[in-house]
Order: C-alpha cells, then structure tokens, then sequence
RNA sequence: GCGCCCGUAGCUCAGCUGGAUAGAGCGUCAGACUACGAAUCUGCAGGUCGGGGGUUCGAAUCCCUCCGGGCGCACCA
C-alpha cells in the first residue's frame, strides 16, 4: 500500500506548481487546538489511523468538492511534507510564503520575528509529521493518515510509563474553582439507591476535573430541616412508650429514626392531629435557630459527645416534650379555622386552568430524589405567628440537633466504605436566615412581588415561589442564599448541582433568578457588599442531572438501604468466591504474604489465625466487588437515561460491568509477577506506576523498544496501545459533557481489548527481553486501566 | 394542557458539535481451560436507529410533526 502513495506523491511532486488552493490559508490562524478539533479516528483501521475529513476544511477557507480537495491537500502532504528531505526544511520567509501559505506576506511588510516563529512552528511540524507519520492517502471527501506504527507505539508506552498515574492528566482547568454539590441526603431518613446516583456521579465528576486541573470543592448539602424534623420529633416523643427500641436508637439510629419516621406516617393516617403538632414543633425548631446568632457550634458534628442519649433516654427530654404536647394541641386546635382556609383558597387556585393530579397521590420529595411520604402539600403549615411562647424552648432544637449529628455520623461511616469524602458539609438550616434577608430586599428592589399573600419572581413560565404566605422560607430562597454564600467563600467559576432530573424545574428556576439578578445589576450596587455578589452569580450554575431509578421503590416499607445493597452484592462476590477453584490457591499464596486489609496482627501466624486471616482477606475482596458493581452500574450509562433496576444486572459480575474490570487489572497483576518470578525479573512494580518513587526502567523507556512492526503480536499491541493513547481526550470529552459514563466505556473497550489479548497471545516461554518488554507494555495498561477506575470511585484489587 | 428527558438487536446500553459498511454486553446457538486466572476468550444468528416529513452532496445524529414511556408544573424538600 506504501508504495503506490510513494508513487503518486512521486507524479506529484512535479507539478507542485499548479496546487493551489482557492482561498489563501493563514497558519498563523489554525492553532494547534483547532487541528486536533479536525482529526477524527477512521471507522475501520484500514482507513488509516487518523482522518481529516476534508468537508470540515470549508470552515478554515477552503471551498470546492470536497473528494477533490482531499486529493489535492494528499498531493501537498507528499511535495512539500513527506517527500521533502530532511536538509531542505524550510529556513527563511520566502520559501515560507513559497508554499502558498500565505500569499499576503508578499504585499505586507514580514515581521521578522512572526516568520522566524512560523518557521520554528512549521519545521516542528514537519520534523513530527515525518517522524511519526509514514504515509497519507485521499480516499473520497477523507485525508487518511498512516503513523509510524512501531514509533508510536513505542512513544505511547514510554509517555505512560514516564507519567504513570498522571498519565492524561491535563490542564483544561488550571485556575478555575468548581463547586460540586452532590449526594446531599436528607437527615433522618436512610440513605437509599437514589442517593447512592447523585454521590457516585458527583464523586467521579470531582475526581475527573480535578484531573483536568480544576480546583474542585466537594459539597454535602444537608436535607437537615423542614417538616419531617417535626415530625420525628413528634413520633419520638409521642410513642416513648409504645414499644420503641431505644438501644437501637444508640446502636443503629438511622434505621431507628426511619421507623420512627414510618410509624409517624401511618400513625398519622388514623390521626390529622399529629400532623399539626409535627409542623408547630418544626415551626419552634425554625425559630429556635434563626435567634441564635452563631450556630456553628451548632452544626459542628465532629464532636464525638453523643452522651446526650443518656440524657434523652432517661427522661429529661421526654418530660419537656410531654410537657409541650398539651401546648402544642392547643395551638393545633387554634389552627383549624386557618388550615380549612387555605384548603379552600388552594382549590379556588385549582379552578385557574392548572390541572394536577389527584392530591391524595401527591409525594413529596426531598432535594435529592428520593420520595417522602407526606401528603399535606395542600395544608398550609402556617398556623400561628405567635412566637413568644417558644423562645425558651430548647427541646426540639436538642432532639434536632441529636438527630442530626447521629445521621451525619452514619452518613459518614457509609460514605467511607465507598471511599467518598467531602470537603464540606452543609445544611440548608444555616440558609435560613439570609434567605429572610434576601426576601426583603427582592422585595424592595421589585424584582419580586407579592402574590396570594407568598412572594414570588414573576417568570415566563411558572411563578418563583420565594416565600411562603406566613413569611417562612422555602427549599429555592435557601437555594439562592447557599449560592450566595459560597460565592461570597469560593468564588467559585462554575459550580455543579448533582441532583435528579426531576428537579430541572426548580434549579431552572433557580437559575432564572440569578438572571434577573444580573439584569438587575444597578438595583445592587447600594446593598450590602454580600448580595453585590447575586448578580455575578448567573450563568456558573450547572445542573448535572440524573435520571430516575425505576423499579426500586422508596415508598412505605420498600425502600432499600445502600448497605443491604452492596452486602447484597458482597455476598454474590463470596459465594463466588468460595466456589471458585481458584480461590484455595489464591489465598493460600495470598494470605500467607499479605492480606490487604485485615489481621495484620497476626504475624506470628498459628493456624488457626491463618483461617481467619484468609477469611477476611477473601471478605474483603468480596465486599470491593460488590462496591465495584454496584457503583460502576450507576456510571456505566449516560447519566440522563432511566436505570431499569434490576438485581440480576446489578448482580452480574460478567460482561460490561465493574468486576470485569477489577478483574482485568487482577490478571495483569498476577501475569506480571508471574513472569517476573519466572524470568527472575526485578520489576519493582509498586515502584512502576506510582510518582513517589521515580522508576527504575524510565531511564530505560527513553531507549528501549518496546515493540516491533515484526512482533507476532505487535497488529494486536499496536491497537491497545492506541486505545491508551486516547485516554486524555476521552477524560477532557468527560469533562466537557459531565459524563463519567465516557471514561466507563473507554474502560471497558480497553479491558475487552486486553483480555483478547491475553487469550490470544501467552507469553510464557518466549525470550526473555520479549516478555520484559511485554511487561511494560502490560504496565502501561494497568496504569491507564487503574486511573481510569480512580476516577469512577471503583476499588482497584490487586487479586481477585 | 404546558415544559423537560428518553425511544437504536429479544433484553441492557454505546454511537448524537451531521460524515466512510450502525457497535458492545447479556441471552440463544456452536466452540476454547495437559500454556501466564474461564469473573475470560473465539465464532454464528439477530437492527425499516419509534413513525412521517424537512434541511443537506450526506441524517441514528440537526429542524418540524405525530406516537409511546418517564418526570415536573406555588406555599414540601
């Protein structure tokens, strides 16, 4: 095939006079970025092995047919590229300007130094092209390229192993902050699969721009107020003696307080009455925290002072509450006559065209998607302005607090078995205040008006609701001051809210506002110097969302909680495990070195302790499949579609799944040592693929042909090692588009690729700087595979 | 009713800033463990890219429309 494009650059080359181009093309205007933009991968390797399709050069100033275009672009490449030798680059202006380049140099004055940088530029070029590129051929409207296969080949893999783990690493967003907002769970209620979505994607999401130079803030943004805090305050209170398990409120709380929270609802049914005291003791909540001044202390759930149960448990509270419960009765009767009306108003707005669902169907959710089970949308929870008698009530504030800390401590401890952390953790109760501030002043400024007694931002669409008729604020005014306040902290460039699809109504909303803040600018300029920030605000606010769960339900009784979850899986892995032939031979060499994780005590090993040593090993591994799985489930599809749950694919550790590629990376682990204890190798490979510790073989890599164009296996290695090649680019599209699900099938192909490789080429046996050099090659595919599973949150094995 | 999202092989999904013969996995069927780990690999079969228009040299991809599914549409979060 070369030698017929040898041929026609030959006949070419001749009438290089006579190629010219329709329009005159200035270098100068196409940069680096905007070629790579052009070059795209051919559909089939024998196309070549990169393409420009010569259509996309009519943006640059070219016109004509684009077939005859890429032939005469193919004729340039040979006269002045390919066939030009080595001593006759380009060494002054006017054989610069000689190649059409640009014809206008000729009329205009040449800056000296412009030229003698193009020149630079141009002789790079062509000292690379030549380097790397062995032939280009026209074929219909496409520009295919052919690479120095075995060059590149050997460049790909030395990159790799001089960069290891930094290996595609970019620099897409150096300077610039992002905000992510994600997994945010609402307190007191289990952490279930639908939070599970948000975390996983806002989790990789960090990693991943993070990897592309972003300074990256991770965010938990509380569900830590709102009704259902009254509600299980008032469910704690009032079944004290109704058979509560209270050493499980100390043992296991957050399964504690969803039952609490169950009992309410069903409880509630049979009695409205609880509703009302639920929404008056919240009310008290709200205002015991607004009149403190500082509530860090507060909210500071380090502390580890959790002997209030004691306190709780042996009756102070509950005498305070009993105490407050004929009070909050009363203020419920009083509310009657107030809640009738609203009801009544609600319905008369019905009447005004909108069409709702039945009401009694009516779920409410919390921020992040999972479904609550309130149905008192349409009862105002308004019920008495009146606060003195609160002020000094600290109760509900200490039951709040309680729950609050024990939730985030459990939080926590989940968040740690899926190696998540975040950098802050927030709570829409430390909005509140400035939300009621904020009111004001959108009021004051007529950006918002009142309407049926609430406050709202007039849109195209659906009304803002910004406040509610009793003055209270609402899930989007806290939105707006937690915006503010991170603005005012971070300054942030971009910040990305990690929350389901359902909710693009309200953070459309939300970002509306900020845009009618902008346009508002000047009303601005004499409030406070906090709220001059609002109008900077718009246009860095991304919604990142998800799609729903179907098929696992969260509604009474059927929610899943994430640990049954993983356990689930975590028990799959471990019969698999103990089934496994492989397992008696693995963990007889693998508990005698060194178990991962567990009975490190142990090291005079009895017997007996090796058993318990080998069972924890192998525990340890089931349980990092099972988390694989399940998190690599969540981030293998696009993040807009709707995930069909369903256990046998969740379970399935086969095919296009997150053990297949813990499984992938085992293996190669397994063949190297193999292959370095056979050969008597002394590959360090810890050493290999981390930047601590510089190599000992980089040296090496500089010179060291890794492989040939006459390797038997070199067709197969040459199409991984292109596969890696890609790994920046596919890192960047996932940056771009918030997709880590780009990164989960570049992994899988690559993952395909390796272990058709494996079956199909064995390298026992064979001579011995072939499979040292075969070893660096599979090096460079576990640094590219692990950095990859990095940046999804998938726990890496060693072995498996 | 209005808005947003989705519709590609029996199932689950890639491919979507328009570009060369639409790709995987699962499942079915036929093969491969006396060679480095069978959570693997090799092969067969399977598609009017929901329907219909339009733009274009060229559409799974962009526009319009219809159908089907999901979600949302002011005092919940």
């Amino acid at each position: 095939m070369g030698s017929d494009k040898v041929q026609s650059a030959a006949e070419s080359k001749e009438n290089k006079n006579s190629i010219h181009f329709n329009t005159n093309i200035d270098l100068s205007k196409i940069d680096a970025a905007g070629i790579e933009k052009l070059i795209k991968l051919p559909p089939d390797a024998s196309y070549g092995d990169y393409c420009i399709p010569s259509y996309y050069l009519k943006q640059s100033g070219f016109t004509g047919d684009p077939e005859v275009l890429s032939t005469k672009i193919v004729d340039f490449i040979y006269s002045y590229i390919i066939n030009l030798p080595d001593n006759n680059a380009y060494n002054n202006a006017d054989d610069y300007t000689d190649g059409n380049v640009n014809n206008n140099a000729h009329t205009n004055a040449v800056n000296n130094a412009e030229a003698i940088n193009k020149i630079t530029i141009c002789n790079d070029i062509l000292k690379n092209f030549k380097q790397y590129f062995v032939s280009a051929g026209a074929k219909g409207a496409y520009i295919n390229f052919y690479v120095n296969k075995q060059k590149f080949a050997n460049y790909i893999i030395a990159e790799i192993l001089a960069e290891k783990n930094n290996y595609g690493r970019n620099y897409f967003g150096k300077g610039k902050t992002v905000i992510i907002d994600f997994s945010s769970p609402n307190i007191a209620k289990p952490f279930g699969v639908g939070h599970l979505r948000s975390t996983v994607i806002g989790m990789s999401l960090a990693r991943i721009y993070d990897f592309c130079g972003y300074k990256t803030v991770k965010i938990n943004y509380l569900g830590d107020f709102g009704t259902q805090f009254g509600k299980l305050i008032t469910a704690f209170c009032r079944f004290k003696n109704d058979n509560l398990d209270l050493t499980e409120f100390k043992n296991d709380p957050i399964k504690f307080l969803y039952k609490l929270y169950v009992k309410f609802h069903s409880e509630s049914e049979n009695n409205p009455e609880l509703d009302d005291e639920a929404r008056l003791r919240f009310k008290k909540l709200e205002q015991s925290i607004i009149g403190i001044d500082d509530i860090s202390e507060l909210l500071d759930d380090s502390a580890d002072d959790l002997d209030s149960y004691d306190n709780i448990i042996n009756g102070d509270v509950y005498n305070f509450c009993n105490d407050n419960f004929k009070e909050c009765n009363a203020e419920a009767r009083k509310s009657i006559s107030a809640k009738e009306y609203k009801e009544k108003e609600y319905k008369e707005y019905k009447k005004c065209g909108n069409i709702y669902k039945d009401i009694d169907e009516d779920e409410d959710e919390d921020r992040y998607g999972n479904r609550d089970i309130d149905k008192d949308r349409d009862i105002d929870k308004d019920i008495d302005k009146d606060k003195t008698a609160y002020q000094e009530i600290p109760g509900e504030l200490y039951l709040w607090k309680l729950f609050r800390k024990l939730s985030i401590r459990e939080f926590k401890r989940i968040y740690n078995i899926i190696n998540v952390s975040f950098d802050f953790y927030e709570g829409e109760s430390q909005a509140s205040k400035i939300a009621v501030n904020l009111v004001d002043i959108l009021l004051e400024t007529k950006i918002a008006e009142r309407s049926m007694d609430a406050v709202i931002i007039p849109m195209e669409k659906t009304p803002a609701l910004i406040a509610k008729s009793d003055g209270t604020t609402l899930y989007l005014s806290r939105d707006i001051a937690t915006a503010l306040l991170r603005f005012k902290k971070f300054k942030f460039d971009k910040m990305l809210y990690v929350v389901g699809s359902e909710q693009s109504l309200h953070f459309s909303q939300l970002f509306n506002i900020f845009k009618i803040l902008k346009e508002n600018k000047i009303k601005f300029d004499k409030q406070d110097l906090f709220f001059r920030y609002a109008p900077e605000i718009s246009g860095r606010l991304n919604h990142i969302k998800f799609g729903r769960i179907i098929g696992m339900s969260t509604r009474k009784g059927n929610l899943v909680f994430l640990e049954d979850y993983i356990n689930e899986a975590k028990e799959k892995a471990l019969l698999k495990l103990k089934t496994d032939k492989q397992y008696t031979s693995n963990v007889s060499i693998n508990a005698a070195g060194k178990p991962e994780s567990a009975a490190s005590s142990s090291v005079a090993a009895s017997a007996a302790s090796d058993i318990s040593a080998a069972d924890a090993y192998i525990d340890d591994i089931a349980l990092k499949v099972g988390i694989g799985a399940v998190i690599f489930n969540d981030l293998k599809t696009r993040r807009n579609v709707d995930v069909n749950f369903n256990w046998d694919n969740v379970l399935s550790f086969e095919g296009q799944t997150g053990p297949y590629l813990q499984y992938s990376v085992a293996r190669i682990n397994s063949l190297i040592e193999r292959l370095n204890k056979e050969y008597s190798f002394k590959i360090k490979i810890e050493n290999l693929y981390t930047s601590e510790t510089p190599s000992d073989i980089i040296a090496d890599a500089e010179e060291k042909e890794f492989c040939s164009v006459n390797d038997h296996d070199f067709k197969s290695v040459f199409e991984i090692v292109k596969h890696l090649s890609l790994f920046e680019d596919i890192i960047k599209d996932a940056a771009s588009h918030d997709e880590p699900s780009a990164i989960s099938s570049y992994l899988l192909d690559l993952a395909a690729l390796f272990n058709s490789y494996y079956q199909n080429y064995k390298l026992m046996n064979l001579e011995p700087d072939f499979v040292y050099s075969r070893i660096m090659f599979l090096i460079s595919v576990k640094i590219v595979l692990e950095s990859g599973l990095n940046l999804l949150s998938v726990p890496i094995l060693k072995k498996m």
